[in-house]
DNA sequence: TGTACATCAGTGAACGCGCGTTCACTGATGTAC
DNA sequence: TGTACATCAGTGAACGCGCGTTCACTGATGTAC
């Protein structure tokens, strides 16, 4: 029956998409739901912003499943943000990853603005995951963790490391170089992410190449 | 009756501060409880931190008033928070100020100093806050209103104006300088905000110094 | 090959909670006469 | 000077809502015999 709703017990607000009525998933295939909610939550989070606006609820019903559901695949909801957190942290990695990957290996200047860029465009993008990232990051501090911002960090120093040992002149150590050039473009994507008038992407970009320049002795 | 409980039509959960009957405000002086009541706002966002901690109910308990009195004050829940903002950004301005008045005239780099210190302890001290702020800012994008970012960013361009007119020599351009360095110092505070191994304020204030003494020549 | 059954993916209904908001009110106090 | 009254600061109780979570369940399907 075209327009039948499948039996919510509170009502629907949002009725934008009706979310065809999920398929099953087969016998050992439990696990795929998981990875369709975390999918489900990462559309609720770019689409409201902030993380309050992530609710079980919410989630479910972006997947199209029951709220009840959600429990099989997080014992609760803190589970679910952190498991969000983590998808995110992938996600960025492997953005920053692609943008060094496609570049020729001797580039290695191109190579570390590439994945700035990268980091750049992904904030921009994704201001709600973003600020979930940081505000319920892991507190490992290590870089073992590749879901942390000190993995993120440690990716740009290697790429500075790199451009010195090819005899690129830094005015200050490279681990000093890294923080900062890190740090500025956080600086610089958070503190005008709600800025209506400097959405544009390319002087962002601008502004990183600037901050790269500085630290670089020429 | 000394422990006697005001009529809540909720439990008080944290029982913390019994929060000694309020006295009724003389005739005229109704508009006081509206700064009491943004002071009671902002110690509930220091001690829980997150916008969503911050809700009607929590802050008329914090100011020892009944919920339904804050719309005498506040149409609804939105101007609430914005009256909050408003009273931060004040907060954050004076700070500056007063750290620059308390230093001799003639010391402009210090000045400078002064003032980004101001706003590296009040962002530090303040995390709760300076979320609200950043995320519920004006969107004039003019310096014309002292309760935006355009207007803090607006005095640290001036305190580097004051430094190179004094013959402290620049590398890039006066606003430039200023964007990059308070830019820089916004991103060092906020993404090591949660971090539990960086909570070392004199850490930050030093990479505030590096940063400027990166843009000054020489 | 046929069938009983355990397993598995997923559900429906209900719960108690704190929230924002409304509305008719209370009682003290300054003011008009 | 005395008193009726309008004004003002602030309240108590109730509302409907969406939330996170629990629990007993359903029904399809692979497996053991």
């Amino acid at each position: 029956v075209p327009g039948a709703r499948n039996g919510h017990d509170d009502l629907v607000v949002t009725e934008e998409t009706p979310e065809a009525q999920r398929a099953r998933n087969p016998r050992g295939q439990g696990d795929r739901l998981r990875v369709e909610i975390l999918q489900a939550a990462s559309r609720v989070l770019a689409e409201l912003g902030g993380e309050q606006a992530v609710t079980l609820r919410g989630v479910a019903r972006a997947a199209g499943i029951a709220p009840a559901s959600m429990y099989q695949h997080f014992v609760d909801k803190a589970e679910l943000i952190r498991g969000l957190v983590d998808y995110d942290f992938e996600e960025l990695r492997a953005a920053m990853a692609e943008a060094d990957a496609v570049r020729p290996a001797t580039d290695v200047m191109g190579r570390l603005r590439a994945q700035l860029h990268a980091y750049s465009r992904f904030v921009l993008d994704n201001p709600g995951h973003y600020r979930l990232m940081l505000h319920n990051r892991r507190r490992t501090g290590t870089a073992d963790d590749p879901r942390s911002m000190t993995a993120i960090l440690a990716m740009v120093t290697d790429a500075f490391g790199r451009c010195e040992r090819a005899g690129h002149r830094l005015r200050v150590a490279v681990d000093r170089a890294a923080v900062m050039v890190f740090v500025g473009t956080h600086g610089r994507v958070a503190l005008y992410h709600s800025d209506p008038h400097d959405h544009d992407t390319e002087r962002v970009l601008a502004f990183v190449d600037e901050l790269i320049d500085l630290v670089f002795d020429e």
